[in-house]
DNA sequence: CGTGAAACATTAGCGGC
DNA sequence: GCCGCTAATGTTTCACG
């Protein structure tokens, strides 16, 4: 997680790259004025530094019936497992079942498995979770939220946001 | 915006090029068995329809140093224009200056011009917009809100989350 | 950093199922 | 319609100056 250091001509390519993520080396090399072999070798450092995360293809969400984003924002059960003996827990402890996980493990462990959860990032403030959810409609939401996030024994409540259009989506970070 | 038939194949290539979008067309026909020109057919519809909307790079935030993830929700003002009169509007005006923007118009466009918001939204509920927010620290962050958001003529004020950690992130789709 | 050559990938045309 | 072959063209990659 060391900072890198970044010359011009690497901003250069990671601004290009963070938006044509499949452009040739050959046309990469001429927008930063360089041959082909040098900007090969800056590309694959960028890449083992880890600066350079992957590649990806994005779609769009309502072209393969994705229609609905909604926001959520879940607290969880603060002691004790979801199993265990919650009470009469010294001060202190951090909520385990006697399987030691604790509800947020088990929570975010969840998390992963459901493709529906785009986005789950730890707040700070009242709410402990929030997740972006991408579903077709309301009707699997509801389902979603009723028999899935609701059904997790670590979840107290939840509460949802709807999005009801994006005006700006971008995975491209300023790079200074 | 038509729905496009997608068959189990299709479906196949997305779920890889979601997670995997440099690998070539060779290694991407051999993974679902078939050869190169009727994958690459396939990734060229998909790509020409918009079911693909484009290939990106995605970065470390941390690596090059933006260590601050916040949410914003931002309310803006409902009626007449930054520099229009905005009182005696008929029932149903849509607030509009002599410029003929509304508060929500300029608002949207400025938040293109904003590099640290990644993401805007326009939610349903109590406030008017979502924002996710990257930026290098606190201070950044300050800066933006007090000197940016707040300074800018359609908002009246805002509420910040900040993400302590992300435990889910993912740009991938699920394609049923 | 740049050159050049070998290895590899893309893509259009055509025949077959 | 959709697949797969072939062959020409373009791209990546690496040893070396």
């Amino acid at each position: 997680m060391a900072a890198i250091e970044l010359d011009a001509i690497d901003r250069r390519i990671l601004a290009i790259l963070q938006q044509q993520g499949r452009l040739s080396n050959q046309e990469i090399a001429e927008r930063v004025n360089l041959s082909p072999s040098p900007c090969l070798r800056r590309i694959r450092r960028l890449e083992e530094s880890g600066v350079i995360r992957g590649y990806v293809a994005l779609l769009d969400a309502k072209r393969i019936g994705l229609d609905l984003l909604a926001f959520v924002n879940v607290r969880l059960e603060k002691r004790g497992g979801p199993t265990g003996d919650s009470t009469g827990s010294a001060r202190g402890d951090v909520a385990r079942t006697h399987a030691g996980a604790t509800h947020a493990e088990l929570f975010r462990a969840a998390v992963q498995t459901w493709p529906e959860v785009v986005a789950c990032h730890a707040m700070a403030g009242e709410m402990d979770y929030l997740l972006r959810v991408q579903v077709a409609d309301m009707a699997h939401f509801s389902h979603f939220v009723q028999d899935v996030l609701l059904h997790h024994p670590s979840v107290i409540d939840v509460k949802s946001s709807f999005s009801l259009e994006t005006f700006k989506e971008t995975t491209a970070l300023p790079v200074r």
